[in-house]
RNA sequence: GGAGAGAUGGCAGAGCGGUCGAAUGCGUCGGUCUUGAAAACCGAAGACUCGCAAGGGUCCGGGGGUUCGAAUCCCUCUCUCUCCGCCA
């Protein structure tokens, strides 16, 4: 969520960002500010009666101790009129607040100025290109090797749970853990600190990095329980030092985490979600970083290059794309996603997508760093996926296929799978 | 799942109805001393919030209650630890 100090100062750069991201109801500003100063002249009346009634109750202590019973007594019938109002005034200030705060929770992050400003993915910019495209020619889709072969089983995954929870079956599920491997290998190389989390999180964390109320339908949940399956390992990773205040010098903190992840994905159809285009359940290497909000820019860059590098070393082309401000997302500030060629299909598949928080999901989740001098602050937030596996998966089936339908292992996998072909 | 104990500042750990935002130790930071460091000594440090400020208010796991007044008493929830049961 964004600061009520910023959005008192800045009402109409927060509307301008608004509708930037296409969100119409701006009138959500001016709601927020009615209930801030009405908050405020509340709690400024409040802390007087308090400040009043503490005065008293000192002054009765200090009667009973000196034997003068009889004022004591009276100063003492004093207060119950006092008592009544802040009761009152308690019970205002404190619904004023929760108002004030639910409201800011349906406010999105201010898109960054060098974000170009559209409405849907057609604005978005092209930042670079990677590789050269394989035309399809005699290339197959995933689908088609994926099936001949034997490699992942999508109908025992639907007879056994539901559409989109496959199996993956011998050099299927080798694959599968050998990116994991080197993802993870990667990460640690490049500094990032390997992560185990849970798979499940509470209703407080899901808050904390804006699933909620934003994104909720997407999750499954255990309702008997209060959990809710996670969607990415972001949130359990950046919930991590949730309400904790971290030294400067500990800065950046960057975490690796692989986990699968789980994702209702309500409403998708035909060609998005053939093969393993789009699942239920898939797995996923996450790179989170903590950050100094000074460098949170510059960290974005680096957690690209990051990511990059992984589809670079895979041999697989990619193009990157700077999400504008229509296309980005309530909790972003600035975006990019890394979108993988795939000659079966001809077109891109998103396998990455690496944005900066700046200090929206922090102040969430009351994340903060102290300087030198003790000085506490909110500190920034990124996370990008290193990679998402079935999308890769897809991509380098299709990359790495030959005309006699085997599929060659790509050189950086070879130490995770000892053989020439899959 | 059953029984008991506990939850206090970065950590450890006092406090058991008023002067406690909280002793003490460790750690941290600043200074003295030193060529430099260590040791020793002296000193400084919680968070949030309202206010231009002066100055208020809130916070001792969460929520509720008793009281003029709660870290301290009562209820409740959560979590941690110990024992038993069960189990990968």
């Amino acid at each position: 969520m964004l600061d009520i100090a910023f959005i008192r100062d800045n009402p109409e750069l927060v509307k301008q960002g608004m509708l930037q991201k296409g969100e119409k109801k701006t009138e959500l500003i001016d709601q927020v500010l009615e209930l801030d100063s009405s908050w405020r002249k509340s709690t400024h009346l409040l802390d007087e009666l308090r400040s009043k009634s503490n005065a008293t109750s000192k002054m009765i202590g200090s009667l009973m101790k000196e034997g003068k019973k009889e004022e004591a007594e009276s100063a003492r019938k004093e207060t119950a009129a006092l008592k009544e109002q802040i009761k009152e005034l308690e019970t205002e200030e404190q619904t004023l607040l929760e108002k004030r705060n639910e409201l800011l929770l349906y406010i999105p992050n201010v898109p960054h100025p060098s974000v170009p400003v559209g409405k849907s993915d057609a604005d978005n910019l092209v930042h670079a290109t990677w590789g050269e495209l394989l035309p399809k020619s005699w290339r197959r889709p995933h689908w088609d090797i994926i099936s001949e072969m034997g490699w992942i089983d999508f109908d025992r995954g639907s007879k056994v749970t539901g559409a989109g929870f496959p199996f993956y079956i011998g050099a299927g599920a080798r694959l599968q853990r050998a990116l994991i491997n080197f993802f993870l290998d990667e990460a640690v190389q490049a500094g990032y600190t390997e992560i185990q989390p849970p798979y499940f999180v509470n209703e407080d964390s899901a808050r904390g990095t804006g699933q909620i109320p934003d994104k909720e339908d997407m999750m499954y949940t255990v309702p008997r329980d209060g959990f809710f399956a996670i969607p990415t390992a972001e949130v359990p990773v950046t919930n991590y030092f949730r309400k904790e205040i971290i030294q400067e010098a500990e800065l950046p903190v960057k975490m690796a985490a692989y986990t699968p992840c789980w994702r209702r994905e309500a409403g998708s159809y035909g060609k998005d979600v053939r093969g393993l285009n789009r699942l239920h359940q898939f797995d996923k290497v996450e790179l989170v970083k903590f950050v100094h909000p000074e460098t949170s820019y510059s960290e974005l860059e680096s957690l690209r290059q990051d990511a990059e590098n992984l589809l670079q070393k895979l041999g697989l082309s990619y193009r990157t794309l700077l999400m504008c401000t229509g296309d980005m997302g309530f909790t972003q500030t600035k975006k990019y996603d890394l979108e993988v060629w795939s000659p079966g299909q001809e077109r891109w598949l998103e396998v990455s997508s690496c944005s900066n928080f700046e200090s929206f999901q922090a102040r969430r989740m009351m994340v903060r760093y102290k300087d030198k001098n003790g000085a506490v602050s909110i500190l920034h937030t990124l996370n990008g996926s290193g990679l998402a596996l079935p999308r890769v998966v897809a991509a380098i089936l299709e990359t790495y296929q030959q005309e006699d339908g085997r599929v060659r292992v790509p050189e950086v996998l070879k130490p995770y799978i000892n053989r020439e072909y899959l």
